[in-house]
RNA sequence: GUGGGCGUAGCUCAGCUGGUUAGAGCGCCAGGUUGUGGCCCUGGAGGCCGGGGGUUCAAGUCCCCUCGCUCACCCCA
């Protein structure tokens, strides 16, 4: 233990985090950016917001006796004693923003951020992760929760995923659940021998966690258990209908969950998970959410609904791995640029390149024109340049197709960048935004 | 927090019942082509065999400890 513990040899990222090297991090910012195009389509606003806060704001909304807050938060007094956590989840943050600066309702707020929970890691399943998320407040309409599901639901589908399944439920409120929840316990009590070793002891805690256990023993139990939906109140009833009508409407599937306990206390009425049958581990859910109307109030505020959900970027694209997506690679450099001349060419032509907004990289230190050629070939560049003593003579580059069979040809330094732009730069973005000025 | 599996070159791995200078493929570098990538050929660099201790004439190979990775439980994205 201790600081001692590293063994000789090269330093490591810390347990249960992993460096993501190019070219595969580009999966990582082009999934962010597609998840930015769509909210921000969908009137949603980033908030930028600290990684860390005071400890305070997630036990208080996160709920004490969860384990994510309880035992995997990674919590620390800071140089002046105050008591700071990373953050473990993305929710209690944008709430306690709101209450800071009281942007008007109703807002909608997105979300990329890190996340961090000391657990110990297995597939699928880190100690920092990444989420991509959105939260709604100040609006109680179940129209909101259709929303909300209906975001989470398009970015899967524009990921290209297709395996994965939507489960909702509903926990009902303060008029409803304590009633149910009494029931509940009441029957669990009744069998407490027949329980699992951990939730004879958790069931006072919260007797609803027994709902979620997978061992048989509880199943037994749970499965003559009353069902919260059939407990709801009128207006909890009324609510969940109108979501399942919504989500109908929009011809988006699901599957009725009637033990569906979210992990996080601020959770009340709407509840949902996606699933991945895709993955091929324990940890297949995508991710989930789900309207958390008392959370305001935990926190401090008056009472104010709100509605949003958490998406885990790993887990979308160790998704998109399982199913095949074929996601697509970084674009292409336009051109690389090969100087035998002792460099200067390369320096002038690659940076004259790039201020025409051309994307172009080059070698460096006088390597041999065979491994210039091959660095040239490994970049992936459309075209190489190539300047030697005779286009240094002549003033010309010459320009060799890398892609195709088309052949080489000497152009005029002054023409480069026009060449390379007609061999096809930028063929898939906006064909004619590239120039700047004239040149 | 609990349990299983595994740690040999940058990567993926081979090293039989312990026996001399530890191997392959890929990748990398160089040369074959003195102005040209992708294919091919040749050569090269690169390993305290995770670390420590023990058994033995001898350990990458056996034993113990430790660190790390990994998978599962728990929990969760």
């Amino acid at each position: 233990m201790g600081s001692e513990s590293e063994e000789r040899g090269a330093a490591r990222a810390p347990t249960g985090t992993r460096d993501v090297l190019w070219p595969e991090s580009w999966q990582f910012e082009s999934s962010a950016a597609r998840f930015a195009a769509l909210v921000q389509g969908s009137g949603y606003g980033l908030l930028q917001s600290p990684t860390f806060e005071y400890s305070s704001v997630f036990r208080k909304g996160i709920g004490e006796e969860n384990d994510v807050v309880g035992r995997e938060m990674y919590e620390f007094a800071d140089r002046d004693g105050k008591l700071l956590a990373l953050r473990p989840e993305g929710t209690a943050s944008v709430v306690r923003a709101y209450l800071q600066h009281r942007p008007t309702l109703p807002w909608k707020a997105w979300y990329a951020t890190p996340l961090f929970r000391h657990e110990r890691p297995q597939a699928a399943r880190y100690r920092q992760h990444h989420q991509l998320g959105i939260e709604a407040l100040g609006v109680a309409d179940a129209d909101m929760d259709v929303e909300v599901v209906w975001v989470a639901d398009t970015f899967l589908r524009e990921m290209g995923l297709a395996d994965f399944s939507l489960h909702i439920g509903s926990m009902g409120d303060g008029t409803c659940r304590p009633g149910y929840v009494a029931e509940l316990a009441a029957h669990l009590s009744a069998h407490r021998d027949e329980l699992c070793d951990d939730h004879r002891l958790r069931l006072d805690t919260n007797p609803m966690r027994v709902l979620d256990c997978k061992r048989p023993e509880c199943r037994g139990v749970t499965a003559g258990a009353p069902r919260l939906l059939d407990h709801l109140c009128e207006a909890c009833a009324a609510h969940f209908d109108r979501v399942r009508a919504g989500l109908d409407a929009l011809g988006i599937g699901y599957e009725l969950y009637d033990r569906l306990v979210r992990g996080f206390d601020y959770y009340t009425r709407t509840t949902f998970e996606f699933a991945s049958g895709a993955i091929d581990a324990a940890q297949n859910a995508l991710g989930g959410g789900g309207r958390y109307d008392g959370l305001v109030e935990m926190l401090g505020g008056e009472p104010t609904p709100g509605v949003g959900f958490g998406i885990g970027l790993e887990r979308v694209l160790i998704a998109c791995g399982a199913e095949g997506v074929d996601l697509s690679g970084p674009p292409p450099l336009d051109a690389f640029v090969v100087d035998v001349t002792g460099g200067g060419a390369a320096r002038d032509l690659t940076i004259a390149l790039r201020r025409a907004g051309l994307r172009a990289d080059r070698a460096f230190d006088g390597r041999s024109m065979k491994a210039q050629m091959k660095l040239a070939d490994r970049s992936g560049a459309r075209v190489a340049l190539i300047v030697g003593p005779e286009e240094l003579r002549a003033g010309t580059v010459l320009v060799r197709p890398l892609r195709d069979g088309a052949a080489q040809r000497q152009v005029g330094t002054a023409d480069v960048v026009g060449a390379v732009s007609g061999e096809g730069a930028f063929s898939g973005e906006g064909a004619s935004s590239g120039e700047r000025e004239g040149t």
